[in-house]
DNA sequence: AAATAATCGAGACGGTACGTCTGGTCTTACC
DNA sequence: GGTAAGACCAGACGTACCGTCTCGATTATTT
């Protein structure tokens, strides 16, 4: 067993941890406070007695900040129930996600989309940080329910996920209408009745 | 008794039209060239050839100039078209909006969308502008549907159309995957399929 | 049956004085409450409730404005006495004009003959409209000492004025001393004794 | 016990002699080229190659700096030749002073004059850094000629420096006659006389 | 212990763009 | 045909942050 080549224990005084966290305090208080438009990296800077240049050492841009500031401190995965039918554990958790997002998580989670929009690096961080993991835990139950004979088989899981959530977020980002429990169970219904192992008539 | 209800004489010099289009086109320029994120106002005046005081007069905003230069020379409106199939039409429609959004017009909605999220009057008008009414030809197509009896009466239209355009969205922003026409069209039928008429056994 | 030509009221321009009023009392109002550095156009304009336009017809530049609004309201000319000494009577004019200058003439005095320094314009207005006719007064007590026999009658009258006049500006504009009646007076004696008429020993 | 007076060690980077310098030759150059009023900090701040915010940093306005930028390379106090007449010495020191003051010099120190009158920060500034060490120097002069007995003991010596620089800079501010040498030499003949020891007849 | 090395805070630096203010010019409609 | 209102281009204002760059001080590892 090589131990590892890159065991080299690093020279020099060791990054500050007590920094690094002060810094994502800051910049989630100010996230929570002002929104993602008025955070700077000076006043992150100022607010946790922090040199500018320590956050550019360790950050490459105020989005990458956010983000981390976020998923420091983001809600846990919104758990999927495991009954006796897959479709209503799916259709449940998207009833308690849109309830989350209903509140400040829905907020910050609308912020970090937007402001993936310019920066291919952030949107690579809230996908890998966030998202996928979500999409990673929809995909388990979707199987789930193929195991159990509920679903086919053949299914674009990636696809059905998008079915799914695509219609929340839409509503989450647009705002033209909320996302109530009526509207989750209709498009759950409409998506999971297209997926169901077809009855032999 | 004049009952004149308009009686508003503007005073002073007229608003510039010319100006207010060269503004419109810089800024467009601007936007295809280098994105909403370095489009500044300063920038706008000097391609327009105009003074920035002639911009703040009348756009509250950077991203107010944007939606309107977008909204001033955005495609028409994707058209339905209106064959004996209403859900033909849809998925029709869908398929030549997402092409649409795999070019330049995508990165620009896309951005529109976030900046969007931290300014409510850059939402409205993206909302009043650009949204409500494709919204409302999708929503004219559906009751077509009705009309022919090829969908249910009992119909959310809202709910519908939030089913069938949100994964489209969803991609579009989250750019986790295409937005291809197999897609759509699977999420076009499994929404379109739940809102048939049920054949009576 | 229109009667092209003349009415018997002839073409009225009821305004043109009233507008001139406004404007000089105006720009005096914001002389003398603000000063001469934020004195504006445009503030001039709103203040006498007046086109811009207007301004601009009849005056040059903004130190033009606010030289004549100063001409237009200057205390009169400090008069010279005549008594039977040339050089009392200097000496008491110069008394009385630097208690003028303690005022608020002398704040007046000194922002003209600083908008003066940019614009020979300006300091021509200043020096025909205002200083001209005081030196003119004072020559003139000159002569009559001249005439009487009191002064030389070589004189360069000019560099005699300046001799008198120019500590009297010199403290007005530098400040670092007051105008005191000590000091005029030593002034006075030191240039009056010079050009007077020597007894012959 | 430790008596150290000055313990406040300097914090952060030290400021940069060499943006000071820049600086303050570009305001030199626009000082003469174009004269106080089209002295902007943009076009100092360009000239010099330094940001904006480096400038306001250091100077309070663009009077100060203006005044800073004439102060840091006026010619060395005009100085006094020591001759065995004081007399002499400072009428032969007007004269130079006079020839400077009918180059560009006489202009800056104009428009310094000027820009005092409406800023006392100016004023302060104008006359601690230029003026009073030039009085100083008379003063020195007029001391010289009373320790030789020349002068009389009991003067006044700010009012007969007034007496006769203010004639000078009368001339200079006003600009209806020229600060030529018979001028000069008339004031202080006639200044100089007056504050002689008189002959006992 | 001394030397080396990377960190930390502070804060100045050259810049970009902001949103405001004013200058001086130019249209309009009204009187 | 002069006037008020007010839009127009231009450009400087003073401010906020950007991302980079010294500094002196601190805290480790390596010699």
């Amino acid at each position: 067993m090589s131990s590892t080549a890159q065991d080299s224990t690093p020279r020099g005084r060791p990054r500050s941890d007590e920094a690094r966290e002060a810094i994502l305090m800051a910049a989630n208080e100010l996230l929570e406070g002002a929104g993602f438009g008025r955070l700077t990296i000076e006043g992150v800077a100022a607010r946790a007695g922090v040199g500018k240049t320590t956050i550019y050492r360790w950050w490459p841009s105020r989005g990458a900040l956010a983000m981390e500031a976020l998923l420091s401190k983001v809600a846990p995965v919104i758990a999927f129930p495991q009954t006796d039918c897959a479709s209503d554990d799916i259709a449940a958790q998207m009833r308690r996600l849109a309830r989350a997002y209903r509140g400040k998580t829905g907020t910050v989670v609308r912020e970090m989309i937007a402001s993936s929009q310019g920066d291919a690096a952030i949107r690579q961080l809230f996908f890998d940080g966030y998202l996928a993991p979500r999409r990673e835990a929809a995909r388990r139950a979707l199987r789930r329910g193929v195991a159990r004979g509920e679903f086919r088989s053949d299914l674009d899981l990636d696809a059905v996920i998008d079915a799914l959530y695509g219609p929340l977020f839409y509503r989450l980002l647009l705002g033209h209408a909320p996302n109530d429990d009526a509207f989750l169970d209709s498009v759950a219904a409409a998506v999971l009745t297209g997926i169901r192992v077809q009855r032999i008539g």
